[in-house]
DNA sequence: ACCTTGTGAATTTTT
DNA sequence: TTCACAAGGT
């Protein structure tokens, strides 16, 4: 038997910490809840919901007010709501989502807070500008004052020009910059550099007197935007960082606000605190104090784990300093994992906290640390799958570093690369990631979307048992009778091709010859883009979304690419459509360490190099008999990751180590005990 | 000898 | 975007 029989005197003791966190809430003590991998945090937060509607439910009802319960992810806050069960008395969202919807109504005053970060910001460029220290402002600032006005009217109406051209090489640049550029600048660098900061400061001013004006709609509000990541100030949008740091300043500033948010949400639950930015843990800190100073009921609660905390914006260990004050709860309890597996990971977090197995019959695990070099992995991996009698019902799940390596192992590797070696995915290559590889397909980029879309559709259509209703849309399958509807899955079905572009010339041969409305209809909705329905459409549609504004001698190249992506096999973009709906359909499956959070699998290897990015020492260091002060905070997070990743397994761990170890093995064999060689002869 | 330019490669994740 | 590096210019 394994991890069957739990401890009645764990139980018991594991009620008892129920029992504090209920109580810490009816005495309205603030409460930083810390319960480390697989203690069943979730678990914890959602039983004291349920409490709190229990016990306080009815009073909160009659005053109309709610508990808040905040997440980091949209994953998390389906999780609790579904958890939970439907409470009209809980409110479960996201931080963001949350906090816009509580500071929206307040439009003037987010708009003065708005204009003095616009004035912060142009004041620093202006700064910045003058800066003796800034080389490429060096030949701008060398000019004298008539000369500088001149050049600024002269660039002031080239934006669009010089934004589209400012990449191109000196020569062509000064060709087309005849007048602006040389005879005010030597070099291509200190050029680019002083236009884009006076194009900056310019748009700075132009919002600043709308803002000020107050007669143009357009300036009179604040807008949150969630897709993407980077603020546009001077058109009113801010992002993600900006909103948290404008509720910040709208909250402390207004007391009524506070007033209003102490009085409609007594209760505010945070899940994951460790990861919530710093702005959100003051903000709920000065809440806190006005229900003080005021002697309101307020209560706050931060569930989460300090080492897991593994990504940087997160707030930690700091919770303590900026929120004085908490009544810490531990909870040292283990549910997940056999002994031989939390032994190991107490070592690596190291923090004072050593969970316990709830189970009598826990020691049916094991954990070993292979070194090996990287040709191995793939034998190392076969050995442990025969070992662990590996199948679809006992998958082995692999962890590596990078997306690159998912893909590649996950059997897409073409398809990522030909796709991120496009034009847009170079120049946007942190995109690459959310927009190839989200589980959300809401976020996948257009084009991806797009093969989302036909892989979807062709998959439906092989299956017998999905609704008609999915593959011909309401609309149509409404006007039409059973002959009707049949024909017109024969016709879709006979859509045919062993790739991709075979596919869509068969469908684009059947469009151009078929009468038939509906298929026309169903084709154009499939695809949803503005070009025509044909190859030389869909070609143009591509060569717009992956290669805008290439040169034209380069567009043979970039079509060969395309034709390269649409020929690459069936089966690769199978595997990527399964690993988006996340259908994990092969007996290995593989991850990134990050993209294991929260998840639990009973035999995980852990595939561990030292370099990562442009850090060639991670896992070294961290191992190193000792840390740097100055490396303190790389140090933790690596403990953190190596934590998060380890602790993914139920019973069998292994590590498989590809770089040198001798510098540090003792640390490591302190850790996870014996270092054994992996030998590929001899397996 | 020093500076500029062009090129290529590189982490994870969320809102 | 940011960094490192090689090639080329002054």
């Amino acid at each position: 038997m394994c991890l069957q029989n739990p401890s009645q005197e764990l139980l018991e003791s594991e009620k008892q910490v129920q029992f504090d966190i209920n109580s810490a809430i009816d005495n309205c003590e603030h409460l930083i809840f810390n319960a480390g991998a697989g203690a069943g945090k979730t678990h914890a937060l959602i039983e004291s919901l349920k409490y709190l509607i229990q016990k306080h439910g009815n009073r909160l009802k009659i005053h109309n007010q709610n508990i808040i319960c905040i997440t980091y992810t949209n994953v998390a806050t389906n999780e609790i709501k579904e958890r939970l069960g439907n409470s009209e008395l809980v409110k479960v969202s996201t931080i963001h989502k949350r906090l816009w919807e509580l500071i929206e109504p307040y439009q003037k005053q987010l708009v003065e807070i708005h204009k003095e970060n616009i004035i912060k910001h142009l004041q620093q460029l202006e700064e910045d500008l003058n800066d003796e220290n800034i080389k490429n402002y060096k030949e701008y600032q060398a000019l004298i004052k008539d000369k500088k006005d001149e050049f600024i009217q002269l660039i002031k109406d080239k934006k669009d020009i010089f934004y589209k051209n400012k990449d191109k090489k000196v020569g062509e640049l000064k060709e087309i910059f005849s007048e602006e550029f040389t005879s005010y600048f030597k070099t291509k660098g200190n050029f680019v550099a002083t236009t884009k900061t006076i194009f900056k400061i310019n748009d700075f001013r132009f919002c600043l007197e709308k803002i000020v004006e107050g007669i143009d709609k357009k300036y009179m509000s604040v807008n949150y935007l969630s897709k993407y990541n980077n603020d546009i100030l001077y058109k009113m949008i801010i992002s993600h960082d900006t909103l948290l740091d404008y509720a910040f300043q709208i909250i402390g500033r207004y007391s009524t606000l506070q007033q209003i948010l102490v009085n409609k949400y007594p209760y505010i639950l945070v899940d994951e605190y460790q990861d919530t930015h710093e702005n959100v843990v003051k903000i709920l800190n000065i809440l806190a104090d006005y229900a003080q100073s005021n002697k309101n009921k307020f209560f706050v609660g931060y569930f989460g784990d300090t080492a897991q905390n593994i990504y940087d914006d997160g707030v930690g260990e700091n919770v303590d300093t900026l929120h004085h004050g908490l009544k810490k709860i531990y909870k040292i309890h283990n549910r997940r994992s056999a002994n031989e597996v939390i032994e190991v990971i107490n070592k690596i977090r190291n923090d004072g906290i050593e969970q316990e197995s709830i189970y009598e019959d826990s020691s049916c695990g094991s954990v070993k640390f292979y070194v090996g070099s990287s040709n191995n992995i793939d034998s190392f991996i076969a050995k442990y799958k025969q070992v662990w009698a590996v199948n679809q019902g006992n998958k082995l799940h692999c962890l590596v570093l990078t997306n690159k390596l998912v893909a590649q192992y996950n059997g897409f590797e073409n398809f990522y690369n030909i796709l991120s070696s496009t034009t847009y995915y170079k120049k946007n290559w942190e995109s690459v990631t959310t927009e190839l590889l989200n589980n959300d397909i809401l976020k996948l980029g257009n084009v991806p979307s797009l093969f989302y879309r036909i892989l979807k559709f062709k998959f439906d259509l092989e299956q017998s048992k999905t609704p008609l209703t999915t593959i011909i849309n309401q609309e149509i399958y409404k006007n039409l009778n059973l002959d009707g509807v049949d024909k017109l899955l024969q016709l879709l079905k006979s859509i045919h091709g062993s790739n991709l572009q075979r596919y869509l010339i068969s469908m684009f041969e059947i469009y151009g010859s078929t009468d038939d409305e509906n298929y026309k209809k169903i084709i154009e909705n499939l695809l949803s883009i503005e070009q025509e329905i044909g190859c030389d459409g869909l070609l143009s549609y591509f060569l717009n979304e992956l290669y805008r504004d290439i040169e034209d001698d380069r567009i043979d190249d970039a079509t060969e690419n395309i034709r390269q992506l649409l020929t690459i096999d069936f089966l690769e973009y199978k595997k990527w459509f399964h690993f988006i709906n996340k259908e994990e359909k092969e007996e290995i499956v593989y991850h990134t360490y990050h993209g294991t959070k929260g998840e639990e699998y009973e035999n995980v290897i852990v595939i561990m190099q030292n370099g990562f990015g442009k850090d060639l020492t991670k896992f070294s260091d961290f191992f190193a008999d000792s840390v740097e002060l100055s490396k303190k905070k790389r140090y933790i997070n690596t403990k953190n990751l190596l934590y998060v990743a380890c602790s993914r397994a139920i019973k069998n761990l292994r590590i498989l180590y590809l770089d040198d170890i001798l510098d540090f093995k003792s640390n490591v064999e302190s850790v996870f005990g014996e270092i054994l060689e992996f030998d590929i002869t001899n397996p």
